[in-house]
DNA sequence: TTTTTTTATGCAATCGTTGTCGGTAACGTT
DNA sequence: AACGTTACCGACAACGATTGCATAAAAAAA
């Protein structure tokens, strides 16, 4: 016997579906012996509401979606646990989507789960996306979105962040503090905010020490390094470069990786001929060759968070809100890539 | 001005929903200004087919669910990567839902999915499951269902697997070969596929050169690394083994890596006091400190290949079909953990 | 002109569930 | 005896889309 419905289970008892339904959900209008009959024979076929039928008449799913650049990416697959822990303990599903920073992708992930009725939306945007027009209309038609990491600007709605510039101030500041002058930075895609708050964090450490801002040691990787010649070539650049840096803060997961094999393709050493410090949070960073520094955000915690965020968005619709815009802590861990050897 | 439904061309246009319906779909049996009238409305409206009420009246999803242990593996991420690169091209989508090595999380998600009306499910075995009348029962009811890497033994399917057995005989001889005696094994849950078949290939290389298969050496995690208290136990009673083993041969990310900090932590040298080989995907295996030696699986095209299988499966329900279990080759690369300080 | 065929369209049922409305029976109240 | 309450339950429509069947109008054949 396949899938059982309510229909079933009324012709079953003899009843109609509407009494099974009321039921059910246990109305007060239903007979207590009633009840009785058809929740044990529910619950002996094992009875289950359909979601898709609920779906289809409440016009929403009980599930929330999720759209990032990538999955495989240690600072994303954290902020999902983090969001799954709250999400289902509140009775929402999770619906994971990743565009591989394609703005295309990311375009039909957000109508594919938009037409599936998920209830919201937590967005970290893809390296490419410069548009929003695409969250700007759903929002507009009643669809909460809450932003995490890589943030809009000029958006209004909750958005949940770690304090980049913070981060990236003491992280640079490190380098500095460690005896390193001629530092470079290795980052994402200039029009997105975690890339723009990193380099202002970058450039004030500089300059609260005195030391000049040297345009042609920034480099941008328009694609998060999903690219593997962009930032070889970026990295190339950095080490063929007539005054070659000593040291390079670096920023995400790819980035930094492919940077550290890259300089030791080349035969150079980290951190005697180039340190690093990046901006990542590689589960393995202290397993790495050397131990990499690194300035980790609390991705759990922001998922955990910007979740809470979208429930409330979703189950308080009408609630006059003053969005939030939360940044949180990032941490420095140092280990042996930064460290100057004397 | 929401979301707009085929009732609302029919009611713009003048027309009924069945004539719009067939219309969008190119019936031959509406005149071609009819269509032209209707294509174009829905166009400038940007109109959409729910696919919610397209799940409810055709049962089923244009969708695949994949249940994994854990995103954060990367077997399991690239895995995803391929399943989707095949999955998008034949119209599908892909719904991820991760257990993090729990049953009990398998079981919901497994319910979850088929209430969800997915049209096949991609299964790689949860470290705690042993029990799987859950996929069966679905799988009697119609559900197809494609197992890859961690595969059910007694379970008639189609099955995509790495080839374990051959993978471990070469990691392990390849270990004896550099001179290693005291080998162990560190490994995931016993009743495992991929767990029997690396412990067998073990085994073999062992006993084909002559080395007696010590028991003690062979350390079983039932939760696959996701307890750190469970690995932290195994390594440390491998490290203080009356008779310390030599080398380590390891299986999937989280065990390896974690071994590889405990080792350290317990201040012995990788691969002078004790060498490794890791059965892993890491993709920065190369970058830690040592250069990890590792069997890779080639996990984006079991993924490829598995989600094939299920898409056939689904797509022709009735063909009469032989059930394959498809073996895909191994590679092993070797790195400095693994060699012989001489 | 009448009949048949073709063409183009609408009606109604369906998927599973719930909300609205309405109905019946039993009982209490005057 | 007449009416109002209350408790319980069912019919129907709706959500959005598809589809078998019916049918009107137009075209073709008689």
């Amino acid at each position: 016997m396949g899938i059982i419905t309510i229909k079933d289970i009324a012709k079953a008892l003899n009843l109609s579906t509407s009494t099974v339904s009321r039921a059910l959900r246990g109305s007060y209008e239903i007979n207590a012996e009633t009840k009785r009959l058809v929740m044990e024979y529910a619950e002996r076929m094992n009875y289950r509401p359909n979601p898709i039928a609920l779906s289809l008449k409440e016009n929403r799913s009980r599930s929330i979606g999720v759209i990032i650049p990538e999955i495989a990416n240690n600072f994303f697959s954290q902020a999902i646990n983090g969001i799954e822990s709250i999400a289902y303990n509140r009775g929402y599903h999770v619906v994971i989507s990743q565009n591989h920073e394609s703005y295309e992708r990311e375009l039909v992930s957000t109508q594919y789960l938009a037409q599936r009725r998920v209830d919201g939306l937590l967005v970290s945007l893809s390296g490419e996306s410069n548009d929003l027009e695409h969250f700007k209309e759903l929002q507009s038609k009643g669809l909460p979105i809450v932003f995490f990491d890589r943030v809009p600007q000029d958006y209004i709605t909750h958005k949940v962040t770690a304090d980049n510039f913070a981060g990236a101030y003491e992280g640079t500041e490190h380098l500095i503090q460690q005896g390193y002058r001629r530092i470079a930075h290795l980052t994402s895609p200039s029009w997105l905010s975690i890339t723009y708050e990193r380099l202002e964090g970058y450039k004030k450490a500089l300059q609260n020490h005195g030391i000049p801002i040297d345009e042609s040691y920034i480099k941008y990787c328009s694609h998060g390094g999903m690219i593997a010649e962009e930032v070889e070539n970026a990295v190339l650049e950095l080490i063929h470069h007539p005054n070659r840096p000593d040291a390079i803060f670096s920023a995400g997961d790819r980035l930094t990786t492919s940077c550290m094999s890259l300089i030791r393709k080349e035969g150079l050493r980290i951190p005697d001929d180039i340190a690093i410090v990046g901006f990542t949070n590689l589960v393995s960073a202290h397993l790495l060759n050397p131990a990499l520094s690194a300035v980790t955000q609390p991705a759990y915690e922001m998922g955990q968070l910007a979740t809470e965020f979208l429930i409330d968005l979703i189950e308080r619709p009408k609630a006059t809100i003053r969005f939030e815009s939360k940044r949180l802590d990032t941490r420095l861990v140092i280990r042996e890539s930064s460290l100057k050897s004397s």
